[in-house]
DNA sequence: TTCATAAGATACTAATAGTTTCTTATTTTA
DNA sequence: TAAAATAAGAAACTATTAGTATCTTATGAA
């Protein structure tokens, strides 16, 4: 019987996705050299050589995801809306995509019991995110202004970033945004609290 | 050599103590019994009959801790305010202190890549402190209703528990909430939103 | 066809989680 | 106060699994 041999692309592909599901099922805790091994049908000393902790297995393993699914960044976004209320939804439509494509169970598991030097990665992601989320907001709110439905676009960035807290909280607790969740704080929290904010008239 | 034995409250006190300490600083992952054992001065035997699993005993550890540190619960709050914006603070002040109480650490440690039973345990630990927030915000608002500082206190559940999840979110990653961050939320973000939702003029 | 590279099998060591048994300190109760 | 019950702790053990070393050989490149 001939023996075949995956390499390249196509092993490493293997490990990651075995290193997915062991993170989507059982969490970063349970994500051990052996297992990612078996469960991508390899041996140990293959994970051995190319990673040197499961935690940046992890990383790499989901940093992969991303790129895969990268359904275009969050800041190069093309808005479309005729109102700061569409442009909203819109924006935040598409961030509710993004964080599924990032994966809802990775999400927690990234904010897990770890070490100082595992959390300042983890914290460089969310600064990066962060202002990712800052500027397609002051995108959004510079469109506004032209329209005249506000003032101006000067307000604090937790203000800002209120929208995307608050749904990565939902994903955190694994709560489900519907759109009608998502319109009610677009309607009743965002747009006044972005007039009272601006000094805009209503 | 007289030896002496701890038992009962005081032996079960150090075990919680040095989970606990195990948890800040190692997260749920490095919590095994062997470590508690030795941390906290007694023999595996002794852990491994009362325990049936390390997450069983951070979720006892944790609740001791609560429970040991309860400066009155939420819902017991007596709001002293003279407006909705006084009230509000205090309430969320209040909150952020039993959040500290409940240990920075060990928020995150517990939205940890967990098994889906594990999860269920914290969700309804979740759901237990989501009642007592809206209770509290009910409360806050009913006064304000009675001050006429509200036309009514109806509102979405989602934005009575905005302010508790947005803290929370903070929390989670180990962001610091300032005073002046809570006020600029309470005056920018909730009382807008709140007279908006209740039609009351300004 | 030969050579370099890297995958994979296998067997091993080390560490540590978990168990069993027994002893004895401490509390209960008769 | 003595006897009995209870539970803590010591110590030695087993089982599991993480991690390493060595060797073979499939695969792609020269």
């Amino acid at each position: 019987m001939v023996q075949k041999r995956r390499r390249g692309t196509e092993l490493t592909e293997a490990i990651y996705q075995a290193t997915r599901e062991i993170l989507e099922n059982d969490g970063l805790s349970a994500l051990t050299f052996p297992k990612v091994a078996t469960a991508a049908g390899t041996s140990k000393p293959v994970i051995y050589r190319r990673w040197d902790s499961p935690f940046s297995l992890a990383i790499a393993a989901v940093q992969d995801k991303i790129k895969l699914e990268n359904h275009g960044r969050m800041d190069e976004l093309k808005l479309t809306g005729t109102s700061l209320r569409a442009d909203l939804s819109q924006l935040l439509q598409r961030f509710i995509i993004s964080m599924n494509a990032f994966g809802q169970s990775y999400t927690n598991t990234f904010f897990n019991g770890m070490s100082k030097q595992q959390n300042e990665v983890i914290q460089k992601m969310i600064d990066e995110a962060t202002a990712i989320d800052i500027s397609a907001l002051n995108q959004v709110l510079k469109r506004a202004k032209e329209r005249g439905e506000l003032a101006t676009t000067e307000m604090s960035n937790d203000l800002k970033l209120l929208p995307f807290e608050w749904l990565r909280y939902h994903l955190f607790v694994n709560e489900n945004v519907s759109r009608v969740n998502l319109t009610a704080l677009i309607d009743d929290v965002l747009i006044p609290s972005y007039q009272h904010a601006t000094g805009t008239p209503k």
